[in-house]
This record gives structure tokens, C-alpha cells and sequence, in this order.
DNA sequence: TATTTTAGTAAGTAAGTACTTACAATATTA
DNA sequence: TAATATTGTAAGTACTTACTTACTAAAATA
């Protein structure tokens, strides 16, 4: 066995975790098979994080980093709030069909709810989702081009079960949903509904 | 032990599925836990269900006949469009609200992926509550008050997000989000972008 | 009332779980 | 090169899971 540094093999481990979920379904997600996909024995696993829910954890820590980071980046730019929505929408929908199995990871510590730490970092992914979405359209009713007496938060409600809805559509019938059609499809629906 | 028939302990062992999940989370749904709540010996729950598959499976069959039932009853009545999505969208809402366990189940079980026939139920109760969506918009658009250039299907995919939204809401911080004002609120947003 | 059917129990089973332990091989550093 | 830190393994732990078995008590029926 060719030795690595922890750094590398928690991040064989994290995306191991994900392919799991996306190829065999959640309850294949054993610390055995595990091990089994990257190669190692179970032991080794525990040598790298501590316990299994240190793994999950470790993933919604990226989920904050890598998507959501993204998603801020596009939300702040000092952009026509129109063109930040449709980047946004697309932002996030390519994410979780890149990394599908997140979404069922994330909403599935949602249900099994056994752990407090971990429902809170879901918590505040989500919240900080809706946040940006509403900042959006805020800047579009301040740009005079969106209806001023809409609440923007709602708009963020609606807006949050696309991705979600398109994700479990994907889990469902694994059917090739083409995503830029999706997002513009989605786009134009949301836009309707904002314009004065 | 007082005996009851089969058929009542079906229906204890049923709800307590659901109250168990509510209550203590999807962690704790054992049939150790299950009988327990009961107040049956484990072996008993398998005289009632051959497996505790096919418990779940009777409760996907129970959401098939009361919720889509009722939903149906909804979209299919000579009403006018408007009033139908309304009724539609609040009856959605508050039977998710009453029988909170049932979605977390539902995705839950989508999510494992383990068994194709519960997955197939599943994918078919989605399938039938974006059907009469479906519907309803085209019977606004016939109305000709809905702008008919909209693609129907696409506000069923907006449309099926809010309650999956709204539950999922429910799970993370089970604030006592209103429903009433959650329903109009969205039903005004989607009547925005419905409206020529 | 006697017999048969049904619903219950206690105790077990095999398989799976996350995680540990004692030790060995491999890098890294002195 | 020798000492040390690190990463690996095989085997085992205690526990939980869905489900079974052998038997018993209570209804329903003849």
C-alpha cells in the first residue's frame, strides 16, 4: 500500500462519500464500503477523521466554501441584478448536478435530524442561499425594473425549491434534464413574476 | 394483551411510522422502537406487515389515495382557475403540515434509492401532483386570463418546490410558520407570473 | 362446549454498523 | 544510517438491525 498524507486522503474519502450516494444510493454508505471504493482497509479510514459524522461535516464545510462562495460572488458583483439572477440560477443548479449526491447528503441528515451540529450548518447554507437571493432582487427593485411591491424573501421561497426540485427530478429518473435549458426555462418563469 | 384484528394494527402501526419520525427523527424508526410505541412485542408487527418495507409501501399508498385524491378533487371541479390553484396550493401546504413525517419519509426514502417499487410510488405521486398543475394552468390559459405564451409545465416544476420548500422549512426550524399567510403569499407570486 | 383460527410473546438469529486495538510497513527527520 | 512519526493492516468489539422460531393465550366458529 502506497502511503498518503491525511490532506489527500480526506479528500478521497469526502468525494468517495458522494459517489457512493450518486451510484449506489445512501444506504450504501458504510465506513466498509468506504474503504472499499478508495482502496483502504476500514481502519484507515478512522485514521483520517474521527468518526463518520466528521466526514459529513467536512462535506457541508465545502458545500459553505465552494458553492455558496461562488453563489456570494455572483450575488455581490456590481452587476444589472437581471443578468446576477439568471448567472446565479444556473451557478447553482450546474453545482448540484456536478455533485449530485450533496443534495441527497445534505436533506438527508435534514431527516434523520440526530445531529444538532449538523442540522445547524444545513441551517445556515440555506439561509445564507435565501439571503443572496433576496439582496438580488432587492438591487432590481432598486435599479426601477422590478415591481417594488413584491417581498423580496418570498421571491427567495420560490426560488430555493427550483434547485431542490430539480435535484430530486434528477435522483428520481436519472433522465439527461438538460441544465441550460432548465435554467433559462426557470429564469424566464421567476423573471415574469418580478417585472413591473 | 387485548387482541385486535390485523387491519387495526396496521393502521396504530402506520401512524405510529409517522409519529415516530416527527417526534424522534428517521433515526429512530426501528421496529424495536416501532412495537415499543405500540406497546406490541417486535415479533408481533411482522403478524401485520411481512416486512417493514412494506409498511412504508402501504403509507406511500395512503398519500396516493387521501392527498392526491384530494388534490385531484380540486383541479378536476368546473371552478375557475384562479380559485382552483389557490385551494389547490393551501390543500398541498396543509396536508404536509398535518402529516409532517410523510414528506420526510417520502424523500427519505427517494434519497436511499434501495428499493425500486417505493421508488417508482414515489416518482408517480410527484408525476400526478405536476399532472394537475399542469392542468389547472392550461384551464386558466383556455380562460384566457393566464398569458398563454407560459409553458405549464415549467410552472408545475416552480409550483412543486414550495411545499418540498415549505416542509423542508418545517423540519430545520419547526417555527410556527404561518400557513395561511404562507399560501397567499405564494399564490400571489405565482399569480404574477401567470397574469397576462 | 370443543376445535380451529388468529394474535400475541420471549428469545434468538445472522448480518450489518461504527469504531478500536495491537502491530507492521513506510516515510521523514536527526 | 538510526530514530521517530506517520500511515497502513487484520482482527475484533459492542451494539443495532430486520426478521424468525417455538410456543401460548384468546377469539371465532362448529
Amino acid at each position: 500500500m502506497t502511503k498518503e498524507s491525511t490532506e489527500i486522503r480526506q479528500e478521497q474519502i469526502k468525494r468517495a462519500v458522494l459517489e457512493i450516494i450518486a451510484e449506489d444510493g445512501l444506504h450504501n454508505l458504510s465506513t466498509r464500503n468506504l474503504a472499499k471504493k478508495i482502496g483502504l482497509s476500514e481502519g484507515a479510514i478512522f485514521r483520517h477523521f474521527p468518526t463518520k459524522r466528521d466526514i459529513i461535516k467536512g462535506i457541508m464545510d465545502d458545500v459553505a466554501e465552494n458553492l455558496i462562495g461562488s453563489l456570494r460572488n455572483i450575488a455581490l458583483k456590481p452587476e444589472k441584478a437581471e443578468d446576477k439572477l439568471f448567472k446565479y440560477l444556473c451557478q447553482n443548479v450546474k453545482y448540484l448536478k456536478e455533485n449530485m449526491g450533496i443534495t441527497i447528503l445534505l436533506f438527508s441528515e435534514a431527516a434523520h435530524l440526530g445531529d444538532k451540529e449538523l442540522k445547524n450548518k444545513l441551517n445556515q447554507i440555506l439561509i445564507e442561499q435565501k439571503q443572496l437571493i433576496t439582496k438580488i432582487v432587492k438591487d432590481g427593485i432598486s435599479e426601477g425594473i422590478w415591481e417594488k411591491s413584491i417581498n423580496p424573501e418570498d421571491v427567495a421561497v420560490v426560488y430555493m425549491g427550483i434547485p431542490i426540485t430539480f435535484n430530486i427530478e434528477m435522483v428520481l429518473n436519472k433522465s439527461g434534464l438538460n441544465t441550460d435549458n432548465f435554467c433559462k426555462r426557470m429564469y424566464t418563469l421567476i423573471l415574469r413574476s418580478l417585472k413591473k
